[in-house]
Order: C-alpha cells, then structure tokens, then sequence
DNA sequence: ATAAAATGTAAAGCGTGCTATACTTCAAAT
DNA sequence: ATTTGAAGTATAGCACGCTTTACATTTTAT
C-alpha cells in the first residue's frame, strides 16, 4: 500500500516531527510510512487525514497487490 | 472506534461466513469486530468499505475516546 | 420439536504497527 | 567552516490484528 504523506507533507510545508506531534506518533512512525516499511493502522490513517484535511482514500493508495 | 459492519450486514442480508469469505478473513475476526473487540487494520477496512461500496470513513467511527 | 444455519466464546500463537534509544547523513544558515 | 535542523538507518521490545481450532448458544426453517 502507497501514500501520499511525504508529498502533502512538502506541499504543506510540515516536517516530520510536527506531523507526528501532531498525530501523537513518534517520528519514527511517520518515516517508515512515508518509506514504505508498513502500513499505518486505522485509527492512525484517520488522524493523518483529519489532519490533512482529507479523506483517508484520498491519502492511502490501495493497489492489486494488498490483496 | 465503533463501526456499522452488523448493520450493513443485515440491511443487505449479508451473513458473517459471507462477508469473511469476500473480505478474505475468518469469521472470528468479522465477529471480533462487529462486538467491538479490536479494529479493523487499514487494509480489511478498506476491504470491507469496498464490499459495501462506501467510504472507510461512513462505516467506522472514530470518537474522542479513540485520541 | 428437531435439524441446520448463524452467531458467539475461549485461548494459544504469529506477524506487524508502533515505541524507544542511539547513531548517521545531508542541507541550510550563519 | 561549523553549527543546527531535518531526514534516515538499526534494533530490541511490547501491544494488537488476525488465524486456528474447538466447542456453545441462538435463530430459522421445516
């Protein structure tokens, strides 16, 4: 599963720690979703998209392959 | 987080074993979450949203508590 | 009333989401 | 040139999503 964090996170000009404050995850937690180590969990998606100002469809990009 | 899943389920007269078997997971882990027990990961919501045709978003609902 | 289908409970085990800590790399600013 | 901030890597550990198996209860249909 891809997401559109890094880039909303550029376009907003917001670095990594002020989106983990903000979402109350460490930092950690914000580089390996953007990087792609694994996938957020549900309640974390919809933190991120509130945050954002989105919907969670909008951010996390399902594919074939999450099958 | 609370969620409509039994609630769609009986408005489309959807059974558990079905709606396990098209969201491709066991029928414990559809009754785990209808009662509440845990939520759902990003991808089986995604899936079941899916299924309903819906948004994640109109079929979990996050409350404060869930900060 | 009885059989079958649907829903529920319980418990052990595995994989992964997330934390915590510590160290590294790169870019920007002074 | 050196400091500072932002982004990255690594690893150990805990909590929880989900599976598996087995059994119990409730509902529906005949």
């Amino acid at each position: 599963m891809n997401n559109r964090i890094q880039q909303l996170r550029k376009e907003n000009k917001v670095t990594q720690n002020e989106l983990a404050d903000a979402v109350d995850v460490t930092r950690q937690t914000i580089i390996s979703l953007e990087n792609g180590r694994y996938n957020a969990s549900l309640l974390l998606a919809h933190k991120i998209a509130e945050y954002f100002g989105l919907k969670i469809e909008d951010i996390f990009i399902f594919e074939e392959n999450d099958l």
